[in-house]
RNA sequence: GGUGGGAUGGCAGAGCGGUUGAAUGCACCGGUCUUGAAAACCGGCAUAGGUUAGUAGCCUAUCUAGGGUUCGAAUCCCUAUCCCACCGCCA
């Protein structure tokens, strides 16, 4: 949720900045709104105020009327009176403020003023690349035809199982699969000094308000069927950021490392991706997430970027690392930064993390706050997350970019420990 | 699944129909004292919204959440959620 007051002092400059976002705000909307509200909100103040201070008053008469065994009914009577104009304006106040609310909560993050300008995925801005892309003797094999083969993906058992984009795994490749969490919460929580959770799979409706999935992108979720409207995961964001909610943080930055799997529904990506494990309903990931003061957020996106992006180099992955234009840029997200892996099959980088700095926008909706030393006041606090990395895409860069001509998989050097020295899976 | 007991400010913890936005302690901030620090003492210290030129004053809301009773609710009643204890069941 972006500040309300944003809106009351600068709505032009606000409205502006969200086009870039390909959001129109409906400035006279809004301004239509407020005033109703500012108006609903005085005079139910006024009647509040009135109320009071005739309670008060009137206690003391009753007290003495009673004492003096006299009818305190007039008295009364004044009070009711009160009291139903009151009901009447609150409930319109009420109403309008649920109706501001409403658009309050539909409208995005504004973007930061770094963020490239577009409308869409062309539009992204590259920023660097890195490594090689590997010159193959050989027609590179996809990693859904090289794990079939190895009996270490099995799509139709996953199907028979549950049903399209599952995956089955089995034998060296689950291993392999299990290895490259471990050693992305190694390094981590090692070497770049966040703090390991584990947290519930299932969440909430409030947690899914804190972090900006709801209630606009419902169909992306799965929804158990429970009265107490509990959702599958989409990210480890949702549990994590949520740890906070409704609390004062008494010392930042807190830096948070979380595996877990997560389910997304893909409602509208019908026919994409169909083949292979690139999207799946469930798939493993490593998420990152910081809550920082406001005025370190910026240089924190830039920090866990960097970490994610270690996880790529330690592998020897070629990837690059884009800036997402305006139009591309999530709901929530004041900026975001993709790291693609080059997928050889495909002849093209695909995404495998998301970095983004959420600013206070999530923080507003979740209610979490800090201790400002210098003003003394409590204020929003910032969170940036990202992926560190998405396991599932992981595995399959590894299989595609480390395939052989007869279809062997070489382990990249750094996961060989985890792999009892396994240096290659035929 | 059953039966009890809870939920109050940054934290701990009083209050149990009107004078309580809320005692007290801790923490925090300012001051006195001190060569300096500690201790002691004095003072300050909730959040959100409205009004406003105003971080001044005034007004409103907020004691888990939502309903209700009452002229008046932190305080009484109902419901939900969470926590704690005991019993039963169980990975």
């Amino acid at each position: 949720m972006i500040d309300i007051k944003l809106l009351r002092t600068d709505l032009q400059r606000v409205a502006a900045e969200l086009k870039r976002k390909n959001f129109n705000l409906d400035s006279a909307l809004f301004l239509a709104l407020d005033q109703q509200r500012k108006d609903r909100q005085i005079l139910t103040e006024l009647l509040q105020a009135q109320k009071n201070k005739y309670a008060k008053e009137i206690g003391k008469l009753i007290q003495t009327a009673r004492a003096e065994g006299t009818n305190i009914e007039e008295h009364t009577a004044k009070g009711e009176v009160l009291k139903k104009k009151l009901t009447a304006s609150e409930n319109s106040m009420v109403q309008i403020q649920n109706e501001m609310q409403e658009m309050l909560e539909d409208i995005p993050n504004i973007p930061h003023q770094t963020v490239p300008v577009g409308s869409n995925e062309a539009d992204n801005l590259e920023i660097s690349r890195y490594g090689e892309i590997p010159k193959l003797s050989f027609d590179p094999a996809d990693h859904s035809d090289l794990g079939v083969k190895l009996s270490g993906i099995d799509f139709e058992r996953a199907a028979k199982i549950t049903g399209a984009r599952f995956t089955y795994l089995s034998g060296t490749i689950a291993k392999l699969h299990r290895a490259l969490s471990n050693f992305m919460l190694d390094v981590h929580t090692s070497e770049h000094n966040y703090k390991e959770v584990y947290v519930p799979f299932i969440v909430n409706r409030e947690s899914l308000f804190g972090t900006g999935q709801l209630p606009k992108f419902e169909e992306d979720l799965f929804k158990l069927e429970d009265s107490r409207e509990f959702y599958l995961i989409p990210t480890a964001e949702v549990p994590v950021t949520n740890i906070f909610r409704g609390e004062i943080i008494q010392e930042l930055p807190i830096k948070l490392v979380s595996h877990t799997p997560c389910f997304r529904s893909e409602a509208g990506s019908h026919g994409k991706d169909t083949k292979g494990m690139i999207r799946q309903h469930q798939f493993d990931k490593v998420e990152l997430v910081q809550f920082v003061e406001p005025q370190h957020s910026w240089s924190a996106l830039e920090e866990l970027t960097h970490h994610a992006r270690s996880i790529l180099q330690r592998l020897e992955l070629p990837h690059r690392c884009i800036a997402l234009c305006g139009g591309d840029l999530g709901f929530a997200s004041a900026k975001t930064y993709d790291l693609e892996v080059w997928i050889p099959s495909q002849s093209k980088y695909r995404e495998i993390s998301s970095c983004s700095n959420f600013t206070d926008f999530q923080a507003r909706r979740m209610k979490t706050r800090y201790r400002n030393l210098r003003t003394g006041n409590l204020d929003l606090v910032h969170t940036v997350n990202g992926s560190g990395l998405a396991v599932g895409r992981t595995l399959v860069a590894i299989l595609e970019n480390y395939q052989s001509k007869d279809g062997s998989i070489t382990i990249p050097e750094v996961l060989r420990p985890l792999m009892n020295g396994l240096e290659k899976i035929k």
